[in-house]
DNA sequence: GTCTATAAAGCGATAGAC
DNA sequence: GTCTATCGCTTTATAGAC
């Protein structure tokens, strides 16, 4: 198996390592659990060590989003379509509001500097993305935007608050109003 | 010096640690660079050790959010007063977004299950405080309890994107809109 | 490329002198 | 009540056998 493959392969698993615990709680001996693999081995497909593994993993989660959620939302032939499938696609990544956002994880924490430029053009480029499918429906330049930022960030919110209240109630709402929102 | 007072006085440097590194990140080294103390009178204080500076840190802040925040929200005798004054009180205790809510980090960490009871009771208290504002200013009791739950919720998400994008104009223009969402 | 063994540092927590 | 010294364990990271 070539490293690249391997890699593509042991990203989402740690992925979901840096998600549940955080860039400083996410220790090797989890992330050994999470492949399967040795102590040597991830060495030897990251030889940076945790902060490159973090960097890919932000990096595959980015390159997923724009592929999977900002790329359509932006090609949409019908850009109401188009919001409405991110939505649907949001709800399914977040498994409604019981998986957390690794890149907020990594905002809210004291790694966030380490992986500013990551975690800033992640949001940018959905609030771009999201902003172009608005003015495409019509609304101004400087609405579509406002307007972006307003539901990335209920987004957001809603799953800090889906998780404290252990409620998915609070993200299918949330989720729901925002679209709402933006549509209606 | 007795021990409740100098708890008293340690417990807001010990929440600026938590706040900034989350619970995992939280290291007795960093404790003892901010209060000044040895490891060991750390320890006197805090018998149960990190856990316990945690919680009582958590306890010390719904004590301050309910006396400060929630308290007045109830009690004011204009409610439309009472909200405006919450959303001053949210801003300044924030510092316009560049402080984090350690409640919030506390939410997305592994560390939500050992702390579950208090992160729900902030956020449920917070939210009840808040429909009871709307509901005395007129709103029904299901309304009242929808809006405050998305604006609860939009100041969570503000944090994040703000922090994630590094601009505090995010957290003004999502306080403004949720003001005038509960308001307008 | 995989593993085990091990290093060096840092962790939370305790003991004991003062 | 405060400090220093130290324990036992875990951490990240490396070395070397296979």
């Amino acid at each position: 198996m070539t490293r690249q493959r391997q890699r593509a392969e042991l990203l989402p698993q740690l992925a979901e390592v840096f998600r549940a615990h955080g860039y400083e709680g996410a220790t090797l001996a989890l992330m050994i659990e999470a492949t399967g693999l040795g102590k040597g081995s991830l060495y030897n497909c990251f030889p940076g060590g945790k902060e490159e593994m973090a960097r890919e993993v932000l990096a595959h989660l980015d390159a997923w989003f724009t592929a999977e959620i900002f790329a359509p939302l932006r090609d949409a032939e019908d850009p109401v379509r188009g919001i409405r499938a991110m939505f649907a696609a949001v709800d399914g990544y977040f498994r409604s509001g019981e998986r957390v956002c690794l890149v907020g994880v990594v905002a809210l924490g004291a790694a966030r500097d380490l992986f500013a430029d990551a975690v800033r053009s992640y949001f940018a480029a959905w609030i771009e993305a999201l902003a172009a499918s608005l003015r495409r429906r019509g609304d101004g330049k400087a609405l579509a935007r406002r307007k972006a930022e307003a539901a990335v960030l209920e987004i957001q919110g809603a799953l800090v608050l889906t998780r404290a209240l252990d409620d998915s109630g609070v993200f299918a709402r949330a989720l729901a109003a925002a679209e709402q929102r933006l549509l209606g």
